[in-house]
DNA sequence: GTAGGTTAAAAAATCGATTATCTTGTCTAA
DNA sequence: TTAGACAAGATAATCGATTTTTTAACCTAC
């Protein structure tokens, strides 16, 4: 089996606006669903919803369809939509496979990542402490965050890999969005992260799995506070 | 952190004839592209579709939708909908995550699995086994393929690792069923279906693994033929 | 001949209205 | 009282028609 290796971080991300209305309802309510802007559990008013994304309702339930079949809504036949609900052993499954498989996809980006990839990576990172340090801990924040995890393990050589890990942070996020920011424990993770570019720029695999691991369940303790705090 | 186990295998599975229309015409297409009545990298023609299925065009597109974000259809915007095509790289990829993770989900299955677990594998290689014999082997018999292979790993305890598995499965299928059955090969991966029972039920763990990896790399001889033969 | 531009036909996406299903509140009978 | 039946309103799902965008064919100018 050999692999290909794209080796540059790119996304299924947001569409521009020349896209379909269905398209930006997608990403929209993707990124309001992920930043805990609904209630867990919540039935969706789809005339709602349709007001508040100025949409008709073909293209908004197209969206819904999707969200659906991506984890972030659940379908119920004949009665439409809901926020899954939230719980500690689904967080706990979260973390479990977060930890598997991004391990294994750092691993195997340090692998394959080329100098393309190196600079990559010192460039989201940078942009993410910049944001850090304007203390501009918005939207803007959550994206650049999101976009230096991608670029990490991108050339881990799997698109389903890509695919599942980023399927998971949108589920992870859920959990960890659920209240305002922890400024002493964020701090600690954003170090984490310039220690993971310091890691993997050295190729060091098997010690940045290590750092991974333990920034991952820095991030659990976050979310499962912020879990334990909104029930 | 702990974990829920359920123990039984269940699905996401078709929805009877009182779901929606949307959900049976998901499920049908499901089916069919996992099936290989699609060739890969068709575009798909909407009209067609609402004939072949006999379903209004709203119902049609919103099922299409969720097996475009199920991995199913790839969606480009305002040109429609197309069957993702075929590549060895990625045959490669499906497979090597299938090593991964049903590996993974089979030794915590073993790990944890219960009495009425052991019961259920036994049924679900039985049943498989009578469809072997009867040589029916058409959809009926891949039904209960799918079936054995869920219930193999149903009690991991990750409802992500799951699903994830069942997406990968479709995506493998769509290679492994491009041509007709090759008795001989399939005989042997059959009998492995038992050679698995015996191991999970003795709770085998390492040695259930290794024979899941020899099963998932038959499997894949057998994928890549088809795929070299179909091009 | 070929790049660039125009237009007619085809297809995709969206809208507005209709139909089917569920939900809720009320009433009746045991 | 309370379980069950019923009707009215609300919501979900679907249909048929319209609008928008792409595709393909043709034309023109260089």
């Amino acid at each position: 089996m050999n692999n290909s290796l794209p080796t540059s971080a790119k996304s299924l991300g947001p569409v521009g606006p020349a896209g379909t209305a269905s398209s930006r309802v997608f990403d929209h309510l993707r990124k309001d669903l992920v930043g805990g802007r609904f209630v867990a559990g919540e039935k969706l008013a789809i005339n709602a919803l349709k007001e508040r994304y100025q949409v008709g309702l073909s293209p908004l339930r197209e969206a819904l369809n999707r969200l659906a079949a991506y984890g972030l809504l659940v379908q119920e036949n004949q009665r439409g939509f809901r926020v899954p609900k939230l719980s500690r052993d689904e967080l706990d499954d979260i973390t479990q496979m977060r930890l598997e498989m991004e391990g294994m996809a750092l691993e195997r980006a340090i692998a394959n990542g080329d100098s393309l990839w190196e600079a990559d990576l010192l460039a989201a990172a940078h942009r993410l402490k910049r944001a850090d340090i304007t203390l501009d801990k918005g939207e803007e924040w959550e994206h650049l965050h999101t976009q230096f995890h991608r670029t990490l393990v991108a050339p881990c050589g799997s698109v389903w890999l890509l695919r599942f890990i980023e399927q998971l942070h949108d589920q992870f996020d859920r959990y960890r969005r659920l209240g305002p920011k922890m400024p002493t424990i964020r701090q600690e993770l954003d170090e984490q992260h310039h220690q993971l570019v310091e890691l993997a720029l050295q190729r060091e695999a098997k010690a940045a799995r290590e750092l991974m691991d333990d920034h991952i369940h820095k991030s659990y303790e976050v979310a499962l506070k912020r879990y334990q705090e909104h029930v």
